[in-house]
DNA sequence: CCGGATCCCTGTAGATACTG
DNA sequence: CAGTATCTACAGGGATCCGG
């Protein structure tokens, strides 16, 4: 459940032959949790993209935090990064095999978020709207 | 991109067609991110469970985080939380068809996570063992 | 005993701002 | 374009207490 290699290698020693690849999994998902990381890719399923474009394109997000994800996904394996020693500089990002793999996998979760955040909501307000007494 | 209701309606100034679904999109995804989340809506993909069964199935759990997982499952339509007036205490999770359909969209991205860990693994090794004087 | 609530603590994601 | 420093919010966890 870690995020350290040493944690990952965990015995299951309750024979649950379930839970121990869903926490290798986890390193995965948890990319989808974070903030950026899928838009990024999004963005990047469209071809290569320059930092400065990423960042008009997203617009709302951080520089700081553009970088952090960027080095993140790179990191994983999901894109590449390409440095051109010029002046002024220019770095240029895009999808590897692997993260173009990802997105594709990734676009029907998208979709499907998009198609259903609406009930998403409604269960939300009503739950929330609800006598705290019925619980 | 926040949490609130407030925020989420943001006017996209920008003119940018992509971003404002996204953002909604995230109330989604970040379930996908938590920790726990994904693994309940497994396991109950399996049928209604009990609060103790889930708890045995799952054994690194704690009480408190499993509670706190199936509530908010609950709030978002996900999960039926049925209670019996019994003694001991009995109360069973399952399914609601707004959360069988998202298992659906899930186990997708599920499958390609196990199946690409090991390559993620790899590309972060590789990255971490790299001369940082590379970057 | 079961299912949960409540208090408290910690790590860390994300943001702001400043630097080169 | 990126690195660094600092701050805050919150997810996640441990322990303990509570009502049926």
């Amino acid at each position: 459940m870690s995020r350290t290699a040493k944690d990952r290698q965990v015995t299951d020693s309750q024979t649950n032959t379930v839970l121990s690849p869903y926490c290798r999994a986890r390193d995965v998902l948890d990319r989808v949790g974070d903030k950026w990381s899928v838009y990024v890719i999004t963005l990047l399923g469209d071809g290569t993209k320059r930092f400065s474009e990423l960042k008009r394109d997203i617009h709302v997000i951080t520089q700081r935090m553009l970088t952090v994800t960027l080095r993140g996904l790179e990191r994983d394996g999901f894109i590449n990064r390409t440095v051109y020693p010029v002046y002024p500089a220019r770095v240029e990002y895009s999808l590897t095999p692997l993260g173009a793999s990802l997105l594709d996998t990734l676009r029907a979760l998208l979709t499907w978020s998009i198609d259903h955040v609406d009930r998403v909501d409604e269960a939300r307000q009503h739950y929330d709207d609800a006598e705290p007494t019925d619980r």
